[in-house]
DNA sequence: TATGAATGAGAGTTCATTCAT
DNA sequence: TATGAATGAACTCTCATTCAT
């Protein structure tokens, strides 16, 4: 029929981001998927085994398309000082319009991390493009070049993902700190871009 | 009894943490607790009358000890170089020693915000020596004297907290990026408290 | 098509021959059935119209072969010397030979006895060379002649069918008490018809 | 209360038998069962663990007691005739009062007979009195001592065994094939011990 | 304060069967 | 004659919670 857009597959695909999203793994109902799907229980046995490999195919799928977005970054020949305006600038804005691949990975990070990491381990291997270890060859250059303070490129990579990543998973909790409220809004993020671009030029380049 | 060091309650307190943070809520088995605990499945009824009461239990016991060991850290007139310096140390180092409580705490601010912010926020204001305000209010004036760069409190602490609190949840994913394992040891969050100070104090510092 | 030698029909039968033998009525899997035989589940709907249908086609067309392969026994006049002696031989080769049969029958005999009676009464009704009757009269005349010392048919052929068909089913019952493996070859059912034979003919002709 | 006179692990044992017995493994619900044991279903996962455990906790119950009742046999001296008359009598009138454990045993020996074999196996050495071996021990003493014809004592036991036990699985097929019913009564049983005592006899005493 | 037994509601999963093509 | 997708009913099993003692 016309209105009927995407396949079965994708549908329930959508509707187990947003339910495992919401109550991880554990806190996930089938027949809640199924039913936001507009499909049969069943039809989600039938096309993915198990409320397991359900999972595990969202997952898949939806690191996939953030390291596709991701991987464009890093390609050109970047000065330390570019990558330190881009990167968090494209991190903080995906994260930002993607909430429910935040939340998944944020629990799958906290509960298993060795399957998220192979999962991703997975993906970057497939894409010839996007090796890890030019990205911290560069940056190991970028060090022995004295561009940048830090020397060990873990360290430094753990900066910018951090102040980049943080504001979606610990923002109640500077909200209860401080007291006030901090809406979520595209105004609220591009204050933030600023901050974290300010902090990591100031606080990591030479 | 004699023989009987920690009382029931405490002991299923403690159960409770670990599988809680291992599990999260949904995952978390109130009979996989009370085995745990040493005591029989209905007890842990008859003390917390349900397994959200439990939890809720475990996050306030969780947080208050928490809080208390922070407190200590703003009373007395700081510079935000010296805050700069002892908050990440502290942080990370109390964070090291309980991953439980990280794990939980994460799990909660990714599911429900708001439980978590309200149980704060009580603690809080229980806690008449660390009013929220006058962090903040201290945080501001360092800017008006021109010792700090960053004029909102919010980013500020929320720089602060993102580099102290991400070796321990994103580790993993910087991990798979890099192709490396980086070893969670001592050592580790010694780098890591280094290269955090360093970051913020050059990076928002005046 | 020319290379398809069998048709789907008959592909069905004969998956579903193995499959109902293997695990029953219930245990058996119209999916599995489908995927031995190399057809659509659909497809084994349109020819059988239902699983039990399946099995009862099955059941008619094994038993139906199987009787016409007994039914030359009995046709000749016989003594019944000759007969204790060909019956058991020809039984026990033919239930080495179709493992699948025995247990397809074995299971119906104790689930549904009623059912698999009326299926070999209608066989035998539509097979007017094998009339049972003329086999117990036979059997009656030799009593009456001398010639057996059993009066009643029945037992005579309770006799004759039990030592004959035992080992199939009954092999690992004796192996577990007696606590020794027993080859199912061609050796033993030799050595496992001349054991019967002796035993029926010293036992049942005077 | 006085009116329970059973626990409700032996009411779900019972039950259990009966449809086990019934319908077979796969054929056999477990909603059935439970309320026929007058229990809640979850009782019978919280006794048993699972569909699979309950039925081996059956399968072993029924085997055990059928042992004792048949071990007194063994035990004394006995002569070959003695125990050509005694075995079928009262394995035959076993059967007949117990004709659930036929069914189930022979739903298992047909389906899985490894699984049997192995309980057989597991309570036969649990019974020290009842050891295997000396019975096949006594069997070949009674060949060599020229008391038997038969000289192979697995094939002796099966054609005592078969000739005891098939009327309880192989009478239909009897009663098909001669066009008459067989009352199952103890009449029936009675002249069933008669032949096959005279046939064991007649056919393997010297 | 403590326990073993019990329960109801629902969870994930299976399966025979049907529909649209 | 053939198929992939779809379905509903039922199935085994789980789990927080309560009861009797």
């Amino acid at each position: 029929m016309a209105e009927k857009i995407v396949s079965s597959r994708d549908a329930i695909l959508a509707a187990a981001l947003r339910e495992f999203a919401a109550r991880g793994f554990a806190g996930a109902r089938v027949e809640t998927i199924a039913r936001a799907a507009g499909i049969n229980k069943a039809m989600l046995f039938y096309y993915f085994s198990s409320k397991e490999g359900l999972y595990q195919a969202v997952l898949q799928e939806v690191m996939a398309e953030f390291f596709k977005k991701v991987q464009g970054l890093i390609t050109p020949p970047l000065t330390p000082g570019e990558f330190l305006e881009r990167f968090p600038k494209l991190y903080i804005e995906l994260c930002a319009s993607n909430p429910d691949f935040v939340r998944l990975v944020g629990f799958d990070l906290i509960q298993n991390p060795d399957n998220i990491c192979s999962v991703m381990a997975g993906i970057i291997t497939r894409m010839s493009e996007f090796k890890p270890h030019p990205l911290f060859e560069v940056i190991r250059r970028w060090h022995a070049q004295g561009q940048i303070s830090e020397a060990d490129p873990v360290q430094f990579m753990m900066n910018v993902v951090a102040l980049s990543i943080f504001s979606f998973i610990g923002r109640p909790m500077v909200e209860a700190i401080s007291g006030m409220r901090v809406a979520d809004d595209g105004d609220f993020y591009a204050r933030r871009v600023t901050s974290v671009v300010n902090v990591l030029k100031r606080g990591m380049l030479k």
